[in-house]
DNA sequence: TGAATAGTGTCTTTCAGACAATATTCT
DNA sequence: AGAATATTGTCTGAAAGACACTATTCA
């Protein structure tokens, strides 16, 4: 049987019993904390509890899609997602054997809080200790095995932070350099040094200045900076 | 309706139409190069064809169970594996939807050439430039997205060499530091300081010596190293 | 003017690269 | 003895941390 006669005899009805979904992790950077916009979900299992917004990925759609679309329809929020790790125990869902991609979502503050304002269904909960805390700072759990898909997405943002220019989605178009090093000191969990952060990001090439300044803070004001637009992973 | 009714009424032939697979990349280091095991393919689609071992994953086995039972039935290989990226391309096999998450798998030389002279189905490649070459030096292309495949793990791989200690898994139990060194280089695709490189493994407290000396070489023979026991990660 | 932070300069420490000198084994 | 590599020492330069000093804005 030649390679085309056996496509057409393929039969997928033969596949193994095992679904495919993606579950998003939606960070931002406010209040110099991380935060992660949690679901509260509508359906059953774990209805009403919130969690990491996801869905079952469709027949004719990319990992990214599906995760961009659970994103739209679950949070009202159109944001840049990244893969960071498949979680497939056996037992980690209830119904059945569902291997979940796990994604990263990157927003400006501004952006999740006016996600956050239009629908009632999701929350913006803050991260401390690498753990989601309640308003009254204590440790919620999530549910399924999304404390530990969270815990990854923290470590994997952490590992690729001084490698790529992802994490810069967390903040809003333009920032100044110190809110860059309360980002950077929120993901590492450790205080940095101010002169030699500065002479490092910006000799990086990473960041281009805008010449604007910020505005109506009480002291003196900074210069604003952008990512760079060229891409330097060419050199 | 409660969880457990929801739970006792759902019905898993309602997940969607998409497969999960699992491709490994088996890896091993020898004659200054690494090398990647492939499988000729017995079976429709790309039949005769050398890939990379792969399988699907059942109902009631977790990722890693299925990229170790794949490396075990198609190249007789028991190794560790470590998951590093899900492929889900929409047309990435020409069957039906499959989402493959790839496994990188580390072998000492030794191992991986008793397996090849065990069956006639296996057949290690050099890699060089980031693509896989034939005896003759030519660059060969795998079937489906295997290329894809191979570089991202050959780039995640490059990523964690100084972050873990997952790559010594491509050298022998004990090595010499020119050895890791020649590793390091291949797989960075540069050449390293000498003394540098063997102060900052050493002091890194991830190598241990052995007390024991290389022998068969033709000069002076140098001391061998294991990966330390201890988890350093703790500190 | 004072508070608060921006931005910079300098000193020190740490670490990697360059280069070379000495040590050890086998033929 | 000669070949080949192991191992170590020293010098140098780059980068980061510590600390402090000047600059700028608003109240």
């Amino acid at each position: 049987m030649d390679e085309a006669a056996y496509l057409a005899a393929y039969d997928p009805a033969d596949f193994p019993p095992v679904a495919v979904a993606v579950d998003v992790v939606p960070l931002t950077f406010s209040a110099g904390a991380l935060h992660v916009l949690l679901n509260r979900r509508a359906e059953q299992p774990a209805r009403g509890r919130l969690a990491l917004p996801g869905t079952f990925v469709r027949a004719d759609e990319d990992l990214d899609a599906a995760a961009q679309r659970a994103l739209r329809d679950k949070a009202g929020l159109n944001a840049p997602v990244r893969q960071f790790h498949a979680f497939g125990a056996v037992d980690r869902d209830p119904r059945m054997r569902i291997v979940s991609i796990g994604h990263m979502a990157v927003v400006d503050a501004d952006t999740i809080a006016q996600a956050t304002a239009a629908g009632d269904t999701c929350e913006l909960l803050q991260i401390s200790g690498g753990a989601v805390r309640t308003a009254s700072n204590r440790r919620a759990a999530l549910p399924f095995d999304h404390d530990a898909v969270l815990a990854r997405a923290l470590s994997d943002l952490r590992r690729d932070l001084d490698r790529d220019d992802w994490a810069f989605g967390l903040l809003p178009q333009t920032f100044s350099l110190r809110e860059l090093q309360a980002l950077h000191e929120a993901i590492r969990g450790q205080s940095l040094n101010k002169p030699a952060f500065r002479k490092r990001l910006i000799e990086s090439g990473r960041l281009e200045a805008t010449g604007e300044m910020e505005t109506g803070k009480g002291f003196r004001p900074a210069e604003l900076y952008r990512p760079a637009r060229i891409n330097h992973a060419a050199e």
